[in-house]
DNA sequence: CACGATTTTATGTATAGACATATAGAGACG
DNA sequence: CGTCTCTATATGTCTATACATAAAATCGTG
């Protein structure tokens, strides 16, 4: 409140319209710690009246908090400051191609392997769901300026992606074309380290016994599995970002 | 549409308000590719005709889109769909003690160092900010069940966090105490894999040339920074989930 | 006191209407 | 043909009202 500065005018490139000045106001008092976890926000008509306006407009300001998910809103009883998601973030795992392009870096793609079989065992449990017919495996490097960069394994169940049977995964990397033909719903990643041992060491070009990070990604259309993929990446060279930023400024 | 089953009830735990029929129905269009990106949403007359409920109806479903970035709206142009933001995922790095305890393992912690100094040029690099007066440093183990479950390396920025300088990091974990005192706005999590050195290995109780995952965090409140910590777990044991689920299904 | 029925209440959804605002596209003009 | 202005239009915000719904609080009864 009375955030209005010396000069006259309002700060000139804001738009503050009331349901985000409310929402804005209680944010900087959850992320300031002024509302710890817990703390029942104003009630509706309370805030009706301390701003001067309609219940649309503060429940506005409080559905979209809850969508943020930094409140819970609970009919009868009201609405609850929550306990941040607190160590989580957003990752961003780009499209290799794409995250090596946006290092300014030229993009090279090989095709080691690639072969369409019967789903055996050992595929099945990897793809997690039960009776799978065929499926496409793929083996591939990718590289940044001739250096390798991440070698990637992966299997796409045919039955779930008949389309993946047409494309040509020696022109194009089976991510970017998942990516551009297949959308999906739900994905899970699984980041580990490992040590190289003697194949990853020679794909990758690095001493056997090199650290490396491990991404696993499974990949969901409607609970059903389309694809699951392990990405090896040199450990020391290759980081991963992941950034959490409340909107308070945004 | 017409998800009806052949029972003669709807499903029953389902709340199919109109407002999130509309969202679901747009977004299940989007997520299969119907709608591809760049597709203009049916303006919010359309909408309305379609479904047959005011425009404030349609429209909260769309500003529901809009804040999960599925959509972008643009006065006079229409609502469109959005790239999705791809690769990117929900990252959870729970609190250590509460993972421990989520695993049902008892938590053990121990403070290995703990000293408070003037920054020195390295605390100062590490932290990120500038000018930078007092600092603690802290190093510790959390164990699983007695077991080495990660070590912690870890330095707050003591005029950023004045508080800290009375906590108690032998009796409380650095990282539970940081959250429940001191909120903030930003963090950056940065991951990598290295081998064990012999200091790690013999933290960790691990073989040297082990892989490590490692996490690097970075906190904010409101550019300012607060704390700069490195978690190292034994690479094989530990993994990071990460999760993307789109809200069709609930 | 324990337990089930009833009331109260804060949120959840929805409406019709009003005005604001940005801007794409049409029309005017040089 | 380029540029400028104007206008039509889709979204953005807000109101006052209405009824639905879940759950806390209260009451009543055994």
């Amino acid at each position: 409140m009375s955030l209005s500065t010396e000069r006259g005018k309002l700060q000139p490139a804001d738009k503050p319209t009331l349901y985000k000045q409310i929402r804005i106001d209680i944010e900087r008092r959850i992320l300031t710690g002024e509302w710890p976890p817990g703390h029942r926000i104003p009630f509706e008509h309370e805030l009706m009246s301390r701003y001067g306006c309609s219940r649309m407009t503060v429940s506005k300001a409080l559905s979209e908090l809850a969508q943020a998910d930094l409140i819970e809103r609970r009919r009868k009883a009201g609405s609850f400051v929550r306990r941040p998601t607190f160590l989580s973030a957003v990752l961003k795992i780009a499209d290799i191609r794409a995250e090596i392009n946006a290092l300014g870096r030229s993009y090279g793609y090989e095709l080691i392997q690639c072969s369409r079989r019967t789903a055996n065992a050992a595929d099945r449990a990897r793809l997690g769901a039960g009776k799978t017919g065929k499926v496409i495996a793929i083996a591939c490097r990718h590289s940044a300026d001739g250096v390798p960069f991440a070698i990637e394994d992966r299997l796409i169940d045919l039955d779930a992606v008949p389309e993946a049977a047409a494309a040509d995964f020696a022109a194009e990397p089976p991510g970017s074309w998942l990516l551009h033909h297949v959308p999906w719903t739900e994905a899970e990643h699984s980041i580990s380290a490992i040590v190289a041992d003697e194949q990853a060491a020679a794909a990758l070009d690095i001493a056997i016994g090199a650290p490396c990070l491990v991404i696993d990604r499974h990949t969901w259309r409607s609970a059903r599995p389309l694809t699951a993929v392990r990405l090896l990446y040199p450990g020391e060279s290759h980081k991963l970002i992941a950034r959490f930023k409340g909107s308070l400024e945004g």
